[in-house]
DNA sequence: AAAGCATAAATTGTCGACAATTTATGCTTT
DNA sequence: AAAGCATAAATTGTCGACAATTTATGCTTT
C-alpha cells in the first residue's frame, strides 16, 4: 500500500500507529464497537483494519471471542531477530547482485551522510538512518515477497519492541563501521560476503539488545 | 488457524484450494458479487476471505478496482525459492537447538519410512512425504514467525506452482540421501551445518525446478 | 471515423440491523 | 456458602441496502 485511499487504509494505519506508539497497551483487549466510535468509522471498516494488524502479527484474533494486542516478550524479541537475521541476510545477498550501480552509489551516499552526523557528534543516525539503510538493501534485493514480509510484516513489530521497551538504537559507531563493510561487500558483487555480514550485523544487534533486557 | 470455525474461515480454504488447484485461473478477476453467488455467502464475507489471500499473497487487490489472483512466472516462483531458502535455511538452524530428543526421534522414523518406501518402487514419497518431512523440521524451530510466515504464506503458493505447472516433487531419490543428512546433522545438535544443508537442498530443488522449465 | 464528453451500468466500499455466540448476572439447589 | 443452572447482556459474525467510485455505453463534436 503506497498511500492510503479508503478509509479502511486509512483507519489501519491509525490503528497500528497507536498501537505501535503504545497508546494502545500491548496485550490489551481491542473492542470493535469501542474502536468503531472511537475512529469514527462503522464496525465493518475496524473489521478489516483489525485483520489486516492480524496478518502483520500485531494483533491475534480468536473466532468469535475477539482480537488481543500481541504481548511483548524477550523471547518474542529474539524469535523477531532470528526472522531477521534470516531475511535480511538473503536481502543483502541478493542486493549485491541485483542493485543498479546508480543504486549502490546512492546508497554509499547516504552512508556518508551518516558517517558526517556521526562526526559531528549527531546521535539522528541510530533512529531513522539505521532503517533507511536497510530499507534500501531490502528494496535492492528486488525479491517482492522478501520486501512485503520485511515491511508489512517485520519491521512494525520491530518498531514497537523499540518504543516499547525503550531501546533507542544503540551501537551508534560499531554499527557504522558494519554498515561500511556491508556496502563495501555489495558494491564488490560479493554476494556471499553481503551475506554474512548483513547477518553478523544483526546478530550484534539482537545481543546487544539482550544484554540491555538481562 | 488450526480448524475452520465462522463461514469466513471455510469460505477462505474454500476459495484458496479452488486457486490453488487451479479451478479458479490464475490471473482472472475475483468479482465479489460473483463469488459471492458461488459460495452462497453474504458479500461481507467474500471480502474476508479475498484481504486473507491477500496477506497469503494468493491475490492482489488494488482499492476501488478490485482483485485478481496471482499471476505465475518462472521469476516468481524463483522468488519464491529464494524466501523459502532463507526462512528453512534458519529453520533447521533453529531446530537443531530447539528440536526435543522426542521429536528427532520422530522425525527420524519418518524419514525411515520413507526409505522403506522408497525402496519398495512407491513414489508417494515426493508428494505428502517432502512436504510433511520439511513441516516438521519448521515446526521444530519453535519460532512462531517463522512457522506462520511459512505455513501461513509461502506453502501454498509453492503448492500452486507446483500443480499448476506440473511438476511432481523430482529428484526423489537424491532428495532422500539430502533428507537424511539434515536429520544427522539436527542429531548432532549441528545448527550451523543443518541450515547450510538444508539450504542446498532447496537450492538444489530450485535449479532442477528452472532446468525443467526453460 | 476518431476523440472526447455526459450519462448509465456495474463494481467496490461503508453502513446499520439482525443472528449467533460468548460472557456476565442472579437465582436455585444442595 | 459454593456450585450449577437459566436467563440477560454484551460481543462478534453475517446480511442486505445504500454511497462512492470505476468502467462501459452511446452521443456529440470536429
Amino acid at each position: 500500500m503506497n498511500q492510503p485511499i479508503t478509509s479502511a487504509d486509512k483507519t489501519f494505519i491509525a490503528l497500528r500507529d497507536d498501537i505501535v506508539e503504545g497508546r494502545i497497551q500491548a496485550g490489551s483487549k481491542l473492542s470493535e464497537t469501542e474502536l468503531s466510535t472511537k475512529y469514527a468509522v462503522s464496525r465493518a471498516v475496524i473489521r478489516e483494519a483489525i485483520n489486516r494488524l492480524e496478518s502483520c502479527h500485531i494483533v491475534e484474533r480468536k473466532a468469535n471471542v475477539g482480537a488481543r494486542v500481541v504481548a511483548l516478550s524477550p523471547q518474542g524479541l529474539i524469535e523477531l531477530y532470528q526472522v531477521r537475521e534470516s531475511l535480511e541476510g538473503m536481502a543483502a545477498r541478493l542486493a549485491a547482485t541485483n542493485m543498479t550501480d546508480q543504486e549502490i552509489d546512492d546508497l554509499s551516499a547516504l552512508l556518508q551522510s551518516h558517517f558526517d552526523e556521526v562526526k559531528g557528534g549527531e546521535s539522528y543516525y541510530q533512529e531513522a538512518g539505521d532503517v533507511d539503510f536497510h530499507y534500501r538493501i531490502i528494496l535492492g534485493s528486488k525479491n517482492k515477497h522478501l520486501i512485503s514480509m520485511l515491511f508489512d510484516g517485520i519491521y512494525h513489530l520491530v518498531r514497537m519492541y523499540r518504543v516499547q521497551l525503550g531501546m533507542a538504537g544503540p551501537r551508534v559507531t560499531t554499527a557504522y563501521d558494519e554498515h561500511k563493510h556491508i556496502v563495501q561487500a555489495i558494491l564488490n558483487r560479493d554476494a556471499e560476503l553481503a551475506e554474512m555480514l548483513m547477518r553478523r550485523h544483526i546478530l550484534y544487534s539482537k545481543n546487544s539488545i539482550e544484554r540491555k533486557l538481562s
